[in-house]
DNA sequence: CAGTGGTCTAGACCACTGG
DNA sequence: CAGTGGTCTAGACCACTGC
């Protein structure tokens, strides 16, 4: 009967906001027939997804760096004054979503590009053996790095306006020597001020951590577009191939924190030795 | 105080398996030196990995066929004498693999491909304008049905032995009148005993809805690989355009449960007015 | 050994569905 | 209204890591 009770008044939570946002439990917002309020941009939700919603947050003011490990559940919980199992909750799906990784024993650390696991995370084609590792790591060439003015389409894609400042590069990779991918990118300048061809030639590592460790811009999610298209002049004097040439045309964008667009890339891959591999679920 | 002491014993849970599969749980384990067993196959996993295996095995065994409702978890629970938030952790993890889907209030139902969310769960192709609704339904034509025997390589892929008997069909889809997609099918002919163009062609809904209430064959997953290739003469007069256009091949192999493969099917798909769509996280 | 995430339980209460 | 899944808590104990 005493624990009951002790359960009870956890819900008295209404005037714990001090130093914190206002939580609003599920369970607070009983007895409120004010449809007004509850269909309110940001609608009420529950406590787990306002943990998630404050962690996010936590994480685009850069508070815990790419590599680094954020507080334990155990802290968390104090600090947001909700139970373990509610910050728990939070954390698998940010941990779905691969924005964290948990390590049992250690912590919970903010996930990076420049981990094995996620070395390239957003670059599906494989050799048609199968086997990733036989042909090891990709030749990369940068033909190009320059400072342009983006046009209309370039900048819908990245949430720009038509003129604004872009880096432009462009690269080709190479497998067993054979010029395999030819890459367009486009950046916006503001984020990746100081940009250059040699940075970009000189880093070791994916180019998505090198955007982490040098411009603290982590990419999250990415969207592609993917045709069949034949090669054009250029297509074909970069990849060595004749003009026609079925290429796999992949244009894809890639997306910060929060849904905000910081790459565009369009890749023409040669897929007569290797092939764009997909899982469904 | 009372109540600490009540919650205390709960661990005693040593002598539970009465009619159903023994179930071991994490806590039973504690004390036990014996690394031989321990580390037998298959290895110990946790209660709700264990109880994941055995709905899955139900679903198996057609217990629960698509679109039925599942017991609740209550009812579960009881069933594998297990606590509702161990079954509940099972189920999450079914229907984050979309095996299972939850309706609050409801219950929750085996996935089905009859439904409207997933009609299209495994073709990627959405045209360029984004506006999936705006071009309605695809008309499906069926320019083949028969029985063959299978290649090495069609076997290899279906896990069959060459020369097994498979159904070879081939349609084609149209997009507002446009021929858009090529498909060539190959299914094993043991599950789909009875299968003729008439069927393909006279039912209205997706191919995989069909397996599933003709069949019983309810597919899970599918790996595909996609490369760029030129029309040949075949493409080129079913599709209705000209030779060595680039087309979009895809190599799709779809598995039911426990990851047997069912179905080959290699699509051609037209990416002037479409493309493929995918998103990465 | 202390500290971390991982599992499991029990119980309360909520939101939603349908008869 | 009863039954379902969804949220939240509290507490016990486990497995793993590193000092």
């Amino acid at each position: 009967m005493i624990g009951e009770m002790a359960q009870n008044d956890n819900s008295t939570q209404s005037a714990q906001a001090t130093q914190l946002p206002p939580l609003v439990s599920v369970s607070d917002l009983q007895g409120t027939t004010d449809f007004a309020a509850t269909y309110a941009a940001p609608a009420f939700s529950p406590l787990y997804q306002q943990i998630k919603g404050l962690l996010l947050k936590s994480l685009q003011d850069g508070e815990w760096k790419p590599g680094e490990a954020i507080p334990s559940e155990m802290d968390l919980a104090a600090r947001y004054r909700v139970s373990q199992g509610t910050v728990r909750k939070a954390i698998d799906e940010l941990a779905a979503d691969n924005l964290l990784v948990r390590r049992q024993g250690k912590g919970t650390f903010v996930d990076t590009h420049a981990e094995k696991h996620a070395q390239y995370r957003f670059l599906k084609l494989v050799p048609d053996s199968g086997d990733q590792s036989s042909e090891g790591p990709a030749d990369r060439q940068i033909t190009e790095c320059k400072r342009v003015r983006a046009t209309a389409e370039i900048a819908k894609l990245l949430n720009l306006r038509t003129g604004d400042p872009v880096w432009q590069a462009q690269r080709v990779l190479s497998f067993r020597g054979v010029p395999t991918i030819l890459e367009d990118i486009w950046l916006p300048a503001a984020p990746f001020k100081g940009l250059t061809a040699e940075r970009l030639a000189d880093y070791h590592g994916s180019m998505y951590a090198l955007f982490e460790t040098e411009f603290g811009v982590r990419m999250v999610r990415a969207v592609e577009k993917i045709r069949a298209l034949p090669a054009n002049l250029l297509h074909s004097s970069l990849l060595k191939i004749e003009q026609n040439m079925p290429l796999l045309s992949v244009e894809r964008v890639a997306y910060t924190y929060n849904d905000v667009p910081m790459e565009l890339r369009r890749g023409y891959y040669l897929t007569d030795t290797h092939h764009y591999r997909n899982e469904l679920n």
